[in-house]
DNA sequence: TAAACTTGTTTAATTTTTTAACAATCTCTA
DNA sequence: TAGAGATTGTTAAAAAATTAAACAAGTTTA
């Protein structure tokens, strides 16, 4: 039960650290730690921490800290681990194909239930036990099965059509790898845009600019 | 020629999207852009692209705007992209070979030089035109070829020991793809962490918490 | 030439994020 | 079981980032 109904970005952000974290902590039989302890593993302020963690309710006890194991799963129900929406992937090439299979779907309360793509080479073949079909098909499989997410990993060029292709065949959750910046078009949308190109400039812009400071 | 030397995090990690959206008006044939033009294209104020841009010079003029190939060009080289260095991936299994050919690291300021895997099935193959080695020979070819970034796409198991390895073989710059958290345990290092599950997970909390606004 | 634009820059206001501080309360040991 | 030590939840303060407003100076365009 949330206490505060209006939790900023960059506390929502920080949660999957935490689980992440949390999670590594449990793996290895530790039983409680303190928010002070957790900042030194972490790198945010213990003050940082159970702010954080008070956005959603009070996980801890005085003079103990936090149950490992209790807060785990606390922040996992708060990410939705345990509720699997169905997700569609879009674009089944090299990228697409490696992270429908990285990804531990259901760990992550979601569940992978197609894969689409127009080169004839892919199609038919399966992705783990998904099948992959043919991007004309999308429209069909959508009104029969009801996925409500969808991961983007075409080329730019096609995203934006594609897109709204998705929009109209209800789908409001976007996971996009491609260029294309899925904006404000559609307001009823949640959007993860991942921009890896993004995310290599920034580390060329650090390591070339680093002598200069 | 910076103006500011103390540009903000924030800032930094705007510009990549700044030369995203500056390259797709440049292949559009556009040639020329307002701060407030673009502000209705990116969805950040006019305000704050003037000021962001003014970080790094003064690419405009007044009563134009900007000329698109111009800044294009400018955000270019604040961002490194002329100047490579020499990257190695480490971890060729899906994931890692999937980033490997997607990425186009000559346009981004990099040159894939090498990749290792312990898989014996995969050393000795290539990727594009790089040559798949085995893991063992990391020192070795450090200390001939001095790649100054890696790749990491090994999983969480092993990554601290290779990071670690690959720190004592001179290399100061990560792209970060396990869910390791590569922390300042190294102070002179650079890291970008892509942690593509906190990602999934921020999105599942923004699904499955959507309607509770 | 003059009106209409638009930048670069400064300053201020606002919002968001981070840090600090501490009373309340729990744990643990002797 | 009492008392020292530890640690949370919470409030308040500080810092940082963002947005907004304003305008002189220079450019374009009619």
């Amino acid at each position: 039960m949330p206490r505060n109904d209006n939790i900023s970005m960059s506390v929502i952000k920080r949660m999957p650290r935490y689980y992440r974290f949390l999670g590594k902590l449990k793996d290895d039989g530790i039983i409680r730690i303190s928010s002070c302890e957790l900042s030194k593993m972490m790198g945010f302020t213990a003050s940082q921490i159970r702010q954080d963690l008070n956005c959603f309710g009070g996980f801890g006890q005085q003079g103990y800290g936090y149950n490992v194991e209790q807060l785990y799963e606390e922040i996992g129900n708060i990410l939705g681990v345990n509720t699997a929406l169905n997700v569609i992937l879009v674009g089944a090439g090299n990228l697409g194909h490696a992270i429908a299979s990285h990804m531990e779907f259901e760990r992550r309360g979601f569940k992978l239930i197609g894969a689409f793509d127009e080169n004839p080479n892919l199609i038919g073949g399966k992705i783990k036990d998904t099948e992959i079909y043919s991007i004309s098909s999308l429209e069909d499989f959508c009104n029969h099965h009801k996925p409500e997410v969808a991961i983007i990993c075409v080329p730019t060029n096609p995203a934006a059509s594609i897109v709204e292709r998705l929009y109209n065949s209800g789908i409001r959750g976007f996971w996009n790898y491609s260029h294309y910046d899925i904006l404000s078009v559609y307001p009823d949308v949640i959007v993860e845009n991942v921009h890896l190109s993004d995310s290599l400039l920034t580390l060329s812009y650090q390591l070339k600019n680093a002598n200069k400071d």
